[in-house]
DNA sequence: GGCCAGGTGTAAA
DNA sequence: TTTACACATGGC
């Protein structure tokens, strides 16, 4: 294997994703449910996390000013399918406070929030982080994760580090970009190659598991 | 009944 | 810098 595309072509070719739930894959990408998401599925299943949500829906919770506001014991309480809920909904709360405190609004928060800014917040890491920059913000960034580095074992590939698979992935994508126009027979944004990138790669190790 | 899921923070060596 | 552990529910 020289580089990422040969993922990409392996992943294609067995048909994963001809049809997406949404054009970036992450379920209503570009919104805050992004944001919510990241963190009620580390470490848990993702249907799990949508009930978590439905819940908040269901409570009128599912906004940043909601969560900004809501009493604990009562989010935790909402999104306890999700698991490690008390955790979660204290880094939930904080951070809706922290993205009105310092950007306003979802909108303002979504064009000019930083890697950095996310990583400082409590509850965030880096696949995390950077899940909230490719889905919620439309950046150009690739999201690595355990499927990720799982599969890429399989092709006998190891990293020691996140940001040095993602870099890799990033790289063997941008080599390839004429490549990968003619595979979807368009010019799709850098975004979203990434983004539906990733989400073939979870679903492809969703299957196997 | 044990292992694990679309991770992260903290503490100790 | 590395390792160990807590966080917690629910599927298989």
């Amino acid at each position: 294997m020289r580089d990422s595309f040969e993922i990409f072509k392996y992943l294609k070719d067995l048909g994963y994703l001809k049809e997406l739930r949404d054009r970036l894959w992450w379920p209503n990408s570009r919104t805050f449910e992004v944001v919510v998401g990241a963190i009620l599925t580390q470490q848990t299943r993702w249907d799990k996390v949508e009930k978590a949500l439905k819940n908040l829906k269901d409570a009128n919770l599912l906004s940043l000013e909601a969560l900004s506001m809501v009493d604990d014991k009562e989010l935790s309480k909402l999104i306890k399918p999700s698991g490690f809920y008390n955790t979660k909904a204290k880094r939930l709360k904080l951070l809706s406070k922290n993205i009105i405190k310092d950007f306003g609004n979802f909108e303002n928060f979504k064009q000019s929030v930083s890697r950095e800014w996310l990583l400082s917040q409590k509850g965030l890491g880096k696949e995390s982080s950077d899940s909230i920059l490719c889905y919620g913000c439309e950046r150009e960034v690739f999201v690595v994760d355990a499927y990720t580095a799982k599969l890429l074992k399989k092709f006998d590939y190891e990293f020691e580090e996140y940001d040095e698979l993602r870099e890799w992935m990033e790289h063997g994508i941008l080599s390839n970009l004429d490549k990968i126009y003619e595979v979807y027979k368009e010019k799709k944004s850098l975004n979203e190659i990434y983004a539906r990138f990733h989400g073939k790669i979870v679903e492809f190790g969703k299957d196997k598991r």
